[in-house]
DNA sequence: GATACGTGGTATCCATTGGAAACCAGCACT
DNA sequence: AGTGCTGGTTTCCAATGGATACCACGTATC
């Protein structure tokens, strides 16, 4: 049976490996597991942004939130941060190449919750009335 | 009770937006963005998988943590939960249809990340001695 | 001159969450 | 009688997240 494999067996033998708590890619789903990191690349998609419009289009997140986001892209190479020393600082966002390679999986993924949503939200509801009808 | 004023106008007039706060497909977001529920789909694409075996698979996951990803996806609908009343139960979970569409994309995710890995790496040291020189 | 505003952020506080470990019930094996 | 395995739940504490206030800077306004 393939289920169940000892630890030190991994199911892949590849260089980097999603399951190893150790793996440098770890690091990188922890990062892009984050929805505000999603939403981020997401509007970085085809647009050059400033810091405060990515703080008014991404309704709810906070400054601090974002400010953190934005230095760990940057810090991953996948964002490019741009500061203009106009009269008030001027800070653009843009995506870089390696970001560009991301965004196809991302978009995706917010496109998967646009177009799925009703079934989830139908399957959400099922769940719960057969939770409250067995109390 | 609305908090405030509309910021602006939003760029996507769509029925869903994943930038609005109060849309759905955000909880959906929430949802996805968690490292746990990526490498858990991604662990049973292709599989059906009892608990233990998925938390001695994904490496350092919390039992906690782990059924509690599990209760939501199954509420979600995208995951298959099945006990059986065997000796000591036995509970398998597997991908149910709707959890089939979205495998692709948490696929090419964790895929990502796993062949980009070295350039974010790359990226991260340069940064690094960029930051630790300035100082 | 003082005041207020907009920029891109930090700093601070506190509620929520995450993880480690302990505990649980039921049964099989020794 | 004690230990182990199953799939969890509970408990406790540290880490994270979000709201809010604050900062420096220069500009416009009073």
């Amino acid at each position: 049976m393939v289920t169940s494999q000892k630890p030190d067996t991994p199911a892949r033998n590849l260089c980097f490996n999603v399951y190893a708590k150790e793996c440098p890619t770890r690091m990188v789903l922890d990062r892009l597991g984050d929805k505000w990191a999603l939403l981020v690349l997401d509007r970085l998609q085809n647009d050059v942004v400033r810091f405060n419009a990515l703080k008014r289009d991404i309704n709810g997140i906070s400054q601090k939130i974002l400010s953190q986001v934005l230095k760990n892209l940057e810090r991953d190479g996948l964002i490019l941060r741009q500061a203009y020393p106009t009269v008030p600082v001027t800070v653009e966002y843009s995506l870089k190449p390696l970001g560009e390679t991301l965004i196809q999986a991302v978009s995706s993924l917010t496109h998967w919750a646009e177009t799925h949503m009703a079934d989830i939200q139908d399957s959400q509801r099922l769940y719960d009335e057969a939770k409250n009808s067995a109390l």
